[in-house]
DNA sequence: GCGTATCATGAAAACGATTCCATTATAGGA
DNA sequence: TCCTATAATGGAATCGTTTTCATGATACGC
């Protein structure tokens, strides 16, 4: 591979000068920007970012780091991201953390050893401690969807007690009183704050909060399908379900097709954050929606003008609206479940 | 942030032996390398791994370019290589190419930059001359689920004719003469493929080839909406519609919607590749299914592979079987469409 | 007891760019 | 004419690690 040497050789000037081309510095000749353009076509050379970065320590480089990318919500966030990234010219590194603080603990490291400019989370839990080796080295950070216990940077997120609020009330003047809030560890605060919202709505509709309604899980469709099966045996079983997440809404309507039930005759559902684009053929869960894309595309960019502007400005924290969409698997909607047609039959052939 | 050289003091020895302790060499007194592990904890060293690929020459990150990150299939095969290269140690960069060969090449400069050790690409055509940077400079490619003319390294694909010709059979054993094929790109070798396949299942049947029926347009549902509309056109019009891959299907399903008909009693459909699997709770689309995380997983291995013997082996092939998986929309299932329904009302809230 | 492995360690060079500082040439102002 | 500002350029140091080569110490075989 040609070095920026091979390049300052060919075109007879020094390496100084091809760097300053490359990086379109301004006080270079027209006839020698010229010739090395020429030198660096001729050879193609292209630009060693890793010795670049070494010198220069910066990366352009930025990690993203998310609890589930088998949930359709994170890689829309995904794309927000890598949007704002690449017209910035930053390349994303794409992290897993599986809702896993320890996981989560590794990919800081990787990607502190990677020397990223800065790093968006959506963190594991919300303690802070989890977030020290970030904040040690006083590198850049958003956190994405979630609060973080007395933690003061930059934030973006949902409104999630509102939309948890509307989702209930909503359930509420469908005529549900018995309304079972199955929800993600109660150490998240997307947890915590959709609880809040389904509490508050309660209270102004003066019902009392039935702790055996209240269920803390993982945001999975398994512990969905758990904690759904746990409520519908009480006596007397809710009449209406607010899962905290899609992936808990799929595994209340597993778990209500498991029971020989029905969505939404013999349950009504509702859940926080869209399915996948292609699921919406069959237009069915009622939910309330996160601004997804828009949520990585912000804090991209609170990251981007925290990059430039160093201190300057004090933390800054988004909070975006959330609305609902009521379709069908509330009851509200009109002619019949999806879910009580026969299940069409299903043959598998190897080619 | 500490270097190097701040463990080798606190320590009491050179760079050079905290360098070893690191990498696991095995030469170094057990008394040492406790200091050294010490000095390390204590001051929260992490390694820079920019200096340290600058000079071994070695990034241990992979490349993997890729078609389309929003239709379900990519992502799946992402998680294969993701998973691969965790095991081995890997970063993996994902590009999105856009199906664009000059996005594919802005990217593939990108990542030489980059300096990954290897390249994982399902190119955006069958042309070579695309992947002349990866040749030129001897960085170890595995070319996924596409053929590129000329092209004789490393390569997993999945058996795109055999499926194609199973999916065909099928419908017309399900007595339907006027099959419209709607494919992506006639420059990819995926649509080149699946159209030798229908090809040859209607040949063995006998039934002569119409032109109008086949049409060669984008991997998109845009794209499989337009062509629905326009093989819907015809008189007379196809009983059968099928589509190369799963972003046609849907298309193709809006445009039936449109003009008033049903999958698949007006138009039976069958498809490439599966959709999103919380799609799977109304399991609809019959589909030619390619093992897309196996294809992922296999073509890290064979990259991996690469890396570590250089060229001792002879180029690689790995074709994936493929399997039909008949649901609903073929018409074969039983029950009638869930098309057929009455769409569900959808109402708009804003928190 | 001597030559030869083997072990443990370090000094210095190298990776390929950027950054800092110095130098030369030219133009402009007094 | 001289001084200074500006433009264009290059030499050398530098980023943090690994690699190469050298060295001293200890053990081993005969």
């Amino acid at each position: 591979m040609p070095t920026i040497n091979d390049v300052a050789k060919r075109a007879n000037v020094s390496p100084v000068t091809v760097s300053r081309v490359l990086n379109g510095a301004p006080n270079v000749n027209d006839m020698t920007r010229l010739r090395v353009n020429r030198a660096i076509a001729e050879l193609g050379y292209v630009p060693n970012i890793v010795a670049r970065s070494l010198r220069s320590r910066r990366t352009r480089s930025i990690a993203l780091i998310l609890p589930d990318i088998t949930n359709p919500f994170w890689p829309t966030v995904a794309r927000g991201v890598e949007d704002a990234a690449q017209r910035d010219g930053y390349t994303v590194l794409l992290c897993n953390s599986d809702e896993n603080a320890q996981k989560q603990a590794r990919y800081l490291e990787a990607v502190i050893s990677q020397q990223v400019d800065g790093v968006l989370i959506a963190p594991a839990n919300s303690d802070a401690a989890n977030l020290a080796p970030l904040r040690d080295r006083a590198i850049p950070t958003v956190v994405i969807d979630r609060r973080v216990d007395g933690w003061d940077g930059d934030a973006v997120r949902g409104d999630s007690v509102g939309g948890a609020e509307l989702l209930t009330r909503h359930l509420i003047e469908l005529g549900h009183r018995r309304i079972a809030m199955l929800s993600g560890p109660a150490t998240t605060s997307t947890s915590q704050d959709r609880f809040a919202g389904y509490q508050a709505a309660l209270q102004r509709a003066g019902i009392p909060l039935d702790p055996d309604l209240v269920r803390f899980g993982e945001f999975r469709q398994g512990s969905g399908a758990e904690m759904t099966h746990a409520v519908l045996a009480l006596q007397p079983a809710p009449t209406a379900i607010f899962a905290a997440n899609n992936a808990i809404a799929l595994g209340a309507i597993q778990a209500v097709g498991e029971r020989g039930l029905q969505v939404p005759q013999d349950v009504a559902l509702v859940c926080f954050d869209d399915v996948s684009p292609s699921a919406q053929l069959f237009p069915f869960l009622t939910v309330a929606e996160q601004p997804a894309y828009q949520m990585g595309l912000e804090a991209a960019r609170l990251l981007f003008a925290r990059l430039d502007e160093g201190d300057a400005h004090p933390p800054r924290l988004i909070t975006l609206p959330v609305r609902m969409i009521v379709r069908y698997s509330c009851g509200s909607g009109r002619g019949e479940s999806i879910l009580s047609l026969p299940l069409p039959h299903t043959a598998v052939v190897a080619a």
